[in-house]
DNA sequence: GATGAATGAGTTTTCATTCAT
DNA sequence: AATGAATGAAAACTCATTCAT
């Protein structure tokens, strides 16, 4: 048959994770349908298959390309020489503004590591342990060096990644806050807390 | 939920309830069968219909429940007319030993939010803000004071509540931190920060 | 809904067997679907799995079957003390009579091994391994007590099976010759050859 | 394989020939995918469509050349003014060498008949009838001259030829017997029985 | 001739749900 | 209250086939 609509070629591929991308981050990657992903892009459940191994692929493609852009991008972010306190200003600021401008990607990446199959879910938690060692090599030695108040830097990361990631649960783009005010509020509370 | 009157064992209900928590903690609602449940239970699948009406009351009872204990406890937890400074630590306190303790509740009734019906989530979330009013409140009270440096109270406690429920995705019980340790941690964290 | 047809309780397995008995003769396996069976037997394709676990058990079923009870009958019919003259010869009549009332079961047990997976196509392979070896071992000792002409007992066997066999191929109920004259025909065949 | 490099015209269809054969030999005509001979062949799917008008047209094809080329081969190998008994040994010698050397092609065109379509699977049947019709003729004239002892030509014609067709179920080129030794002990077989 | 991407119909299988017993 | 067997809808995935490039 002729092709009807939709897009062709190297362009298809894009489609599919785009759209794969919103339909996860609306209603989960267990709820969606290969149906709702192929109608979404233009084209027929099978079409899909020219462009992806499976439905797991889709997901673990996502999460994989997330995980590798954060890591490469928060090197370049936290510069090497600077000391643990100004390290963990140059964090919070790349994971806010991250976080905020890739809300879909992020929060997929945490809640949908379940429904990965064991080889890459161990794929995606190494990953994830590398990004976090960041955070806590920067919060043990500002324990160390006492420039930091954190005994338990495991923890602590943590507890700081918890409330930074969380942004993207609640943060509408274009709401009131602007990306900046953000990671000034939560550069505060992490640094100062919240006692006068 | 719903048993059907005059039934002779609320302690299938009660397994359901148990093998649905633990089930749905693992897998996430949309990944489970009802088969799955039944097979925890020991009943057949079609026996479920004795006790509940469907598989989303199923989660609903889980989360609705869980919602109001919390909800429930939180207002015994926190003293009308203490200060803010002393509210809020009561609040981490209670907070944070709920969530341990209830780990499973906790998870589910952040990550299958989505999977709940409309009617359905509107309750819930409706119970949910009501919760974080609590904690909006108690900030929102010490600004003014100028007991906390908080100005914008409902951030603060989207962070701070992030924070503390992110625990939960790492506890394990019987880890080597206890739940007391958790709490001063958390505590010390949210109250003066981590710059020394 | 009401069941609307078709067959109920225990007899549906039978039914389901009967059919799946009929098509696979008459198509092939791999060439009928599930929904023509389950048309056949007068229900939804999804309730047949609640008799069987997968299409591959539907054969497996078929030809264990007809496996065992040929292996079990075959006993019976040779008696253990006779000469190996007299067994060959009641051996054939057993393999044609057996052959021409279970035309369906014989062809799909040799025609349809192929489509067997591994771990089943053992099974099978070591029941025919069996069955084969009543008659190599009659032949080898008629063969060594000089009362029967052959070196390979093996492709003697071989031989005999495959002709003998290949009965059901042609073979019609109720066409111009009776079982009797068919085991007549191919006992004189085998024993004495065509030459005058 | 890989596509030997640069090839194209008609080595393509003899790969795509040899591949099928190999192919549907192993796994039956219904069980493998177009895929799955393109892959063989080292071209896509779509471009076998270049050589051949659809799957039913491969098979029909392969069984179609066997076919012929055996009616061809036999005339030469039987001489015609032979008596019945010399013809008989002719043909057996023929047939055995001729399935022995070319096995696929025998197996595809006994077991896949089923998979032709009503045309091409009546095309088929009238060439094996006069395939069948050689062996036919010979037994009724040696019945009727008193050299061979058969009253049913047709059924002894069926039964010796699934006999001899048997062997390349088990054959295996290079194995203990040479086509010498199958042809000897089967047209004893044939000829005299096994009763010594 | 070959390719990549598309189609549409179909496959086996799963699942929530129903209901007579 | 439990069961076994049924339904009907849908899921992921496959496949022969087409066709613009």
């Amino acid at each position: 048959m002729a092709r009807t609509a939709g897009s062709h070629g190297p362009k298809t591929m894009e489609a599919i994770r785009k759209a794969a991308l919103a339909l996860i981050y609306r209603k989960g990657y267990e709820a969606i349908t290969l149906r709702q992903l192929a109608d979404a892009v233009g084209i027929q459940p099978g079409s899909l298959y020219n462009h992806v191994r499976n439905k797991q692929d889709i997901l673990f493609d996502l999460v994989h390309d997330h995980m590798t852009t954060l890591l490469a991008e928060v090197e370049q972010a936290v510069p090497a020489g600077a000391t643990p306190l100004a390290q963990l200003e140059r964090f919070i600021t790349f994971h806010v503004t991250y976080h905020i401008t890739r809300r879909e990607q992020v929060f997929i990446a945490n809640s949908e590591l379940r429904s990965l199959e064991a080889g890459n879910h161990a794929v995606i938690v190494g990953l994830r342990k590398r990004y976090e060692g960041v955070l806590i090599d920067i919060l043990r030695r500002g324990g160390q060096d006492g420039s930091l108040r954190v005994d338990e830097a495991t923890i602590a990361a943590y507890a700081i990644l918890s409330m930074l990631t969380g942004i993207c649960s609640w943060y509408q783009p274009g709401g009131r806050k602007s990306a900046e005010q953000l990671v000034t509020l939560h550069r505060d509370l992490i640094l100062r807390g919240v006692v006068a």
